[in-house]
Formats: structure tokens, C-alpha cells, sequence
DNA sequence: CCGAATCCTCATTGATACTG
DNA sequence: CAGTATCAATGAGGATTCGG
């Protein structure tokens, strides 16, 4: 699933890309980026840690109730690959493993702050659509 | 997988979710709601429909590329029953139907802005860093 | 033109068990 | 504690077809 083809001419439109109309190119690849990062657990783990700093495994998998060990550990990898959080090994015993969000990390979690805080304050205007919604479909 | 619980006390703690901890009631559900939210299909045709004011099914389809119009349907089905966007059908030949964000639906738009603006920037940050991750494990 | 319905596939996820 | 490995099942999603 990962097409390692090169990138090419990823900034050359001609500067039509404020709001309206993007590149196709650049959208794309854009597309490619929020498709990845728009991802349920990614979007729960950034926001665990963009509140604790500093967590170990364990921690974390407390902090995110429904995921399971193998996701957590998938979410992570990837969230690391894409430089969005630091993996730090301490040769201790027991194991102890730090995870701490990068620059880069906590400025998408500062960019996904106003979808947290919109979520939080539109979760009855939702609800109450979804009853209207069903009950006039029925 | 809707659980019809009242939401009661929803906004009963002391104050403390600023941005440290959050009442945990209303975490579950802003982190189900973020779950629905945060579909790759949901951003980009929430994004597309905040870029073209209206637009009907066909024209949706070919702003999203990749998308089916299985998929397609699916999600403004979804869009349309959690209040994020109108569907008006014109009784017309041949058939003609609108899709239109809500203020609801605006507002999310607004709030993904920055996530947008974000990826646009970020992008080749991410792919650098990605290189470099599947340079070093290697 | 819009979209519902069917069928089919394979990718995602969960459960479980095992290691350093 | 912090994972990795394996297996099985669910269902997301694509292709196609039919209907209004």
C-alpha cells in the first residue's frame, strides 16, 4: 500500500492555492496526508498526548479505553514514522518505554485542537440531528 | 453500536477541562463523535462542499477522486443524518439533488481549517521524516 | 442523473499466546 | 513492562447491475 514512487513537482502551481481552487498535485497529496492522520486512534492518541507530555505504554493504553494492545502499538509506529512523536527506550528492567509528542506532533495537535473543542460543544447539536434524522426517515 | 444513554451531566465537573484532564463521560462520547468525524471520506467532502457552496452528486463525485459512489452516498448519508449538510431533491427530469453544508457543517469546516492549512504545510516535513524512519530501521 | 442493491474480496482488527 | 507473532472473523469498500 505504500508506493514509494518519487514526488515530484509537489510546489510548482502557479499560487492559485489560497482557498479556492488547490493544485491537484498538492491535493492529492494532502488528500493522501488527512486520509492517514484522520484516523480514529491517531486522532485520540495525539490528543492524550498532547495533554500528559510524557507517557509509557501502559499509560497511554489507559488513556485511550477501547484500543487494543495491537493497535496501540501499530497507531504508534506509525505516528513515530511520520515524526509525530519520539520513542525513547530505557535499558531498565522492567522495560520502560517514553513516548512524547515532536514539535511537529504538537502542531498538529494544536491544529486539531478547534476540531476537539468543536466536537465538545456541538455533541448535542449532533445527537439531536441524528434523532430528528431518524425518526422522520422511519 | 449507538447507545441511546441520556447524557446526563454533561457539563457538571468543576472546570478542569481546560485542556488538562476532561470529564470522562464526556470524553467517551467526544471521542465517538471524533471517531465518526475523523473518516478520510467525511474531511474531503466536508472540505470540497465548504469550497463550492452547492453542488450535486456528480460534481461531488468528481471533486473527491478516489472515492465510490458507494462511498460516496455513505457519507453524506452520514453527513446528512449527524446535521452537516442538506440534501434537497428537485423534482425534475433528470433527477437533480443538492447537497449544501448546514451551519453545523460549516462550523466543523471552519474548525478543520487548520488541519487543512496544517497538512499543506507539513507535508514534506512528514515524508522527510518518514524517509528517515525507514531509512534508520532498515 | 441519482442512488439502492447485490456480490465478492482482502484489509483491518481483536483474541490469544509467546519473548526479551 | 513492552512488545511481536499468529490466526480467525468482521466488515469496509470496489465493481456491477438495476430502478425511479
Amino acid at each position: 500500500m505504500r508506493s514509494p514512487q518519487t514526488v515530484q513537482a509537489a510546489t510548482h502551481n502557479a499560487g492559485g492555492d489560497v482557498d479556492g481552487e488547490t493544485d491537484p498535485k498538492v491535493e492529492a497529496l494532502v488528500n493522501d496526508l488527512i486520509g492517514r492522520v484522520a484516523d480514529k486512534w491517531t486522532m485520540i492518541v495525539l490528543e492524550v498526548l498532547n495533554d500528559h507530555e510524557e507517557l509509557r505504554f501502559t499509560q497511554l493504553a489507559r488513556n485511550v479505553p477501547g484500543i487494543s494492545q495491537k493497535m496501540l502499538t501499530q497507531t504508534l509506529r506509525q505516528m513515530e514514522r511520520d515524526g509525530m512523536l519520539t520513542r525513547t527506550v530505557h535499558a531498565v528492567v522492567p522495560p520502560r518505554v517514553d513516548y512524547r509528542l515532536t514539535d511537529l506532533g504538537k502542531s498538529l495537535g494544536a491544529a486539531f485542537c478547534s476540531v476537539w473543542i468543536w466536537a465538545e460543544q456541538n455533541l448535542d447539536r449532533v445527537e439531536t440531528a441524528r434523532e430528528n434524522f431518524d425518526g422522520a426517515v422511519r
